[in-house]
DNA sequence: AAGAGGATGAACT
DNA sequence: GTTCATCCTCTTG
């Protein structure tokens, strides 16, 4: 039933069908003796060297940036605004800064820890329907930067447990929360999420529908 | 060495 | 709708 993601789907070179066929999938985390699952449900792709809402855009190489151009199958987890982790899967063979960032998930298992973790007393949306928000709820922090996904050893891994999101489920839009400079890159349709999905963020914003 | 700003969220009014 | 918490990373000098 459950599958490990492998190597072959992470290092494929468009790293926007990445982030559409991560939509569906089970992002776990086993951290504190804690299991904690949800289901991807929104995902933005960034892609170097064109892409100027890319950390990496121009292939810029930093401390920070160098884990986007690891092997596809790596967590890239960075500290936004100074408080939230955001969570990336890196794509691509080594040397290409591809990256997908997960916005959104369904929670499905450690509810109730996510509950704490998130300081809630009842589950909600407003539980993970966040970059920094379910990061908090599965408590991702930077110290899961640069790891591997590709095995249960580690704190977090990728599952695929047979559901299919298809092409008529998935919604695009434009990516959140880029400045005016990388306007032209951020009305890229790269977002995606699941149609009908309550667990996504932002769901009044600007969604193109090709269904 | 210093300063600006950010792939956000929460708590306000 | 607005504010601001909070700190790391990168740029500039």
């Amino acid at each position: 039933m459950a599958a490990l993601l492998q190597r072959e789907f992470f290092i494929r070179e468009d790293v926007v069908q990445i982030a559409k066929d991560l939509l569906g999938k089970y992002l776990v985390s086993y951290k504190d003796g804690i299991r904690t699952s949800g289901v991807i449900v929104e995902t933005e792709a960034y892609r170097a060297p064109d892409d100027k809402g890319c950390h990496a855009y121009q292939n810029k190489l930093t401390e920070r940036t160098s884990t986007m151009f690891m092997i596809g199958g790596t967590s890239y987890v960075y500290i936004c605004y100074g408080i939230h982790n955001l969570f990336n899967v890196v794509t691509g063979p080594e040397g290409i800064a591809h990256a997908v960032l997960i916005r959104a998930v369904e929670p499905v298992d450690g509810v109730d820890h996510m509950m704490t973790r998130r300081n809630l007393k009842k589950v909600k949306k407003e539980m993970v329907n966040g970059p920094g928000k379910f990061t908090r709820a599965m408590n991702i922090t930077k110290e899961q930067n640069a790891i591997s996904l590709l095995s249960k050893k580690d704190d977090l891994w990728i599952e695929d447990r047979g559901v299919a999101v298809e092409t008529p489920q998935i919604i695009e839009g434009p990516r959140v929360g880029m400045g005016r400079s990388v306007a032209e890159c951020s009305n890229w349709p790269w977002r995606f999420r699941i149609k009908d999905n309550k667990w996504t963020s932002k769901p009044d914003q600007v969604w193109y529908d090709w269904s």
